[in-house]
RNA sequence: CGGGGUGUAGCGCAGCUUGGUUAGCGCGUUUGACUGGGGGUCAAAAGGUCGGCGGUUCGAAUCCGCCCACCCCGACCA
């Protein structure tokens, strides 16, 4: 039981100028956090209280799967990194620090590494495995642009774990482990009183459903989901696959709309400026990106060409291509031959080591445009079989498949009929199957089926501070916050109409003490400040019960009771030795 | 990293274009009075390196230069 008077908790009638988000906004004002920089809060004490409750959660669960808690440094010898070469990927999103030799430490963003380390030099035998490991501890990571206060930061809280395996399958295998994460995130994430959906994401190096993002749904999210409404199927925008499309009239099969007619285009940057020049919709126009193959193979460039109002997808345009793939530098598809902006599918006969791969909603006939393979000209009603022509039907040469990003109302992908549905959510957990990328580098192996193997590793994350952020973006109102009762830093707020009179606080100090005794947190509002200002305040920091102590309901033998999520509800007078057992039932 | 913008009291802002008394306003804070169930009223008061450094000028919050910090859009985001 706290006071009100004796805990710090200022909170504001207005916010700072740099709030736009919700959670941002509330949790400001609500006095839960304090910008300290940018992308650095402090956690005042509500928050910290709200903290600890998600990370208490995340432990139990944690524990359950059998996964042992451990604290690992913040600081890394940046030598930690040779084997693995993510000083280099993770460039400037790593937190340097110098120390007085001149010695560098990265500020650990996550910490495959010295887990990596650790066990490799505290496990000899495979007998040891399977062992899941996990921290709850402050992350590092220099964002570009942090943002929207405790959903993009650059000090926060993770939970992170990871688990080692010898075996993907069966008995001990990484599988087994990978599920039981699954089935403690969601269960993590229920029991924190979170709306939210599991959605498939970017496969990992051991392929299937290797990855899979827990996102919290609110519409504020900055991701965007897509749901199949009868299969339940949901990914990330990278990942969701696209249910079977027709090719109306047949593939590269329709006849010629027209002669085929260059137009002058100048100074048009994109799509949209050209459509509107040429009087043609985007989704009439063929968008051809140029990628170039990395690594050594016969085809150099992959073309992929998608209608001008949808975006490549270069996650699959990869899986289809079965090659790594990158944007094809400006410099160096011009000297092959592309004439980059201006790019039309003709160039697979123009320029040798072409892979060209066509979406299905392009393959059909009927009118289109497209870049005229010179610069400052598009041209109209290009037609795939008079354009192209032979290569169509060669598929070393071009390929039929999807290569873009699914959107609302394509067709599932797991059921025929059903139409894909987006939704807006926020990443507040990730679970993966690493497999051996980081045992490779960092030589952790063990004899196993007398051979030396490398061990195979899942690594699984919760954003703590994140999740507390995502929760207020989904559960406010214009008022405040309002909080699930697990999570909320206080159950109960009494607020005490007038705390200078002593049968007042006396009452106030009686159900406090029971409602302890109970388990439930209670927080009393003590201060001396007129009603409506505590009620502000109560509706603010969003405390989910609310019993107010004052003469009208004393003189009828209790107190008043609300819900914060009531919003139109008036009090109701609950009697003081029924007040105990009706918080208890109400959360 | 590209584009745009901001920096003046604890918070939110005006003043700057066109340099010139003691730099204002709202909220908050302090004191007093009245009040007392949804951010109350009145009165008085405290609180400022005008982001920093340099320059122009008799004189700079205001004009010029450099730097720093922060925000927004984009790129990026295991």
């Amino acid at each position: 039981m706290h006071r009100w008077s004796q805990t710090l908790i200022p909170t504001t009638r207005e916010a700072p100028a740099d709030a736009e988000s919700p959670s941002h906004i509330l949790l400001s004002r609500a006095g839960y956090i304090r910008k300290l920089g940018s992308g650095i809060y402090d956690y005042l004490p509500l928050a910290w209280r709200s903290l600890r409750k998600i990370s208490q959660i995340v432990r139990e669960e944690m524990d359950a799967t059998g996964a042992a808690e451990l604290c690992l440094p913040v600081m890394l010898p940046i030598e930690l990194y040779a084997g693995t070469k993510r000083d280099v990927d993770y460039g400037d999103l790593l937190f340097k620090v110098t120390d007085r030799k001149g010695a560098v430490a990265a500020l650990g963003p996550t910490h495959e590494e010295p887990i990596t380390e650790l066990v490799r030099g505290s496990i000899n035998s495979y007998k040891q495995l399977p062992l899941s490991l996990y921290q709850v501890q402050t992350k590092f990571r220099d964002e570009a642009r942090p943002r929207s206060g405790l959903l993009r930061c650059r000090e926060f809280i993770m939970k992170d774990a990871y688990s080692f395996h010898m075996e993907v399958e069966g008995a001990g295998g990484l599988n087994e482990t990978y599920d039981a994460m699954y089935r403690a995130y969601s269960n993590v994430f229920k029991r924190c009183g979170l709306d939210f959906t599991v959605v498939e994401a970017e496969a990992g190096p051991i392929g299937g459903s290797a990855s899979h993002e827990f996102m919290v749904n609110a519409a504020s999210g900055e991701d965007t989901i897509l749901k199949c409404p009868v299969s339940g199927y949901a990914a990330n925008v990278e990942k969701c696959e696209i249910g079977v499309r027709e090719v109306s009239g047949g593939a590269f099969d329709g006849s010629p709309t027209g002669e085929l007619a260059e137009v002058h285009t100048p100074n048009l940057p994109g799509i949209d400026e050209v459509g509107k020049f040429m009087k043609v919709k985007p989704d009439r126009m063929l968008k051809t990106i140029v990628f170039r193959v990395v690594g050594d193979a016969p085809t150099k460039w992959v073309l992929a060409v998608v209608r001008g109002d949808h975006d490549v997808n270069e996650g699959k345009v990869k899986s289809v291509c079965g090659h790594q793939v990158e944007l094809a530098p400006e410099k160096e598809a011009r000297a092959a031959g592309f004439a980059i902006g201006y790019v039309s599918p003709r160039a697979v006969n123009s320029v040798p080591g072409v892979l060209m791969l066509v979406d299905p909603d392009v393959a059909g006939g009927g009118f289109w445009a497209t870049g005229a393979d010179k610069p400052d000209h598009h041209v109209k009603h290009f037609n795939w079989k008079r354009d192209v022509g032979e290569k169509l039907g060669d598929p070393r040469y071009v390929k039929l498949a999807d290569v873009r990003n699914a959107l609302a109302g394509d067709p599932s992908p797991r059921a025929a009929g059903a139409r894909l549905e987006t939704g807006r959510g926020i990443e507040v957990g990730h679970i993966f199957k690493l497999g051996t990328k980081y045992s490779d580098a960092m030589d952790l192996k063990m004899l196993y089926k007398e051979q030396q193997r490398s061990v195979i590793m899942g690594c699984y994350g919760i954003g703590v501070s994140r999740t507390m952020a995502a929760s207020v973006e989904q559960n406010h109102d214009e008022n405040g916050i309002i909080w699930p009762a697990a999570i909320a830093p206080y159950h109960v707020l009494i607020t005490l109409m007038k705390p200078d009179q002593a049968s007042h606080v006396e009452a106030a100090g009686r159900i406090a003490a029971s409602l302890s005794e109970a388990g439930l947190d209670v927080l009393i509002d003590d201060r001396d400040e007129r009603p409506g200002v505590k009620f502000k305040d109560a509706d603010l920091i969003g405390v989910p019960i609310r019993l107010t102590i004052g003469d009208k309901a004393l003189a009828e033998g209790g107190v008043e009771f609300k819900l914060r999520r009531d919003v139109a509800a008036k009090g109701e007078v609950v009697r003081l030795d029924q007040v105990t057992s009706r918080c208890s039932s109400a959360l």
